[in-house]
DNA sequence: GTAAGTGCAAAGTGTTTGCATTTCC
DNA sequence: GGAAATGCAAACACTTTGCACTTAC
């Protein structure tokens, strides 16, 4: 439950939607594109345009940074993508399928591991919160926790063993 | 409660602070830096770098980016300033005066206006969270809540009564 | 054939850094 | 006089855009 990958029917699903909404605004379909929608669609966790470019171009060596920032910009838009700012400078993206809805994140300070969590009580919390201050209406939040795993705790410093390539 | 400005008595306690903090490490005192401390300290609120450099040029005309950008790098690591980022691209500062810890923020969409709370319960509960996502030990958090001031919601759409200069 | 998409390089952000010059102690 | 600070401009990292060329339909 932690950073999930998205089931191949789940994919499927998915890259449908997307060709909906491609043919619903006019867009062409273009090799390109499509592997890039599809090293998106089958990355798990959370994605920078840079692991994502790097993967594609074992593919399709000559696709450029700018065709990936505008089909993230499509997904995104069409509400397969979501972008995330975790504070390191570049955005990340994760895929919004079904059964992947609202979640929000903690971070191991040491090795970057991102896991994903949901917490009813806390969401209310936050809504009397809100209501409590003056009658604000929540529409949106963000909370990121931001912690040291048990196995980078365990280490004298720097090297975490839950890192992964 | 909300956004608050610090007394002056507070401002003359942490200016102190600031001039031991800079003894300490051999920082020169120069007009510039002192103008840009002083000017931050009695900003209230989340100032942006921008904001900052504006106020202090109407003093000290000739300061530029670079001396702004350092001094508030120095005010933060003498745990003077706190440095904020709510996804307006932008860094905003923060005054860390005594009565002045851990908060979190309520963002209005519409018009900007900040609100900063505490909750005792909420912070309970994600430690908890952390620890049952496998022995998390959490260092920060960051929560920040988004939704519409009572007086923008009320409106029809663009203009929040809210809003200041 | 024409609208849409691509790749490149240039331009834009906000922020940091190198360096010659100035300032403080 | 020498370390530290300044201002400027250049360098940065990430992202967006302009444009000539290519591709899909």
């Amino acid at each position: 439950m932690a950073t999930p990958s998205t089931s191949p029917a789940e994919i499927t699903k998915l890259r449908t939607r997307f060709e909906e909404y491609a043919r619903k605004h006019g867009l062409k379909s273009t090799s390109q594109r499509d592997a890039i929608v599809d090293q998106f669609l089958r990355s798990s966790g959370h994605v920078s345009i840079d692991d994502l470019l790097a993967k594609v171009r074992k593919r399709a060596p000559k696709v450029g940074y700018a065709t990936v920032y505008r089909t993230m910009k499509l997904l995104t838009d069409s509400g397969i993508a979501a972008a995330r700012q975790f504070g390191d400078g570049q955005t990340r993206y994760e895929v919004m399928g079904e059964g992947h809805g609202h979640h929000d994140h903690l971070i191991c300070v040491q090795c970057g591991l991102i896991l994903e969590f949901e917490n009813d009580t806390i969401e209310q919390l936050q809504d009397e919160m809100a209501d409590r201050l003056g009658g604000f209406k929540l529409v949106r939040h963000k909370l990121e926790l931001y912690g040291l795993c048990p196995k980078a705790a365990g280490q004298k410093n720097g090297y975490c063993p839950n890192e992964s390539s």
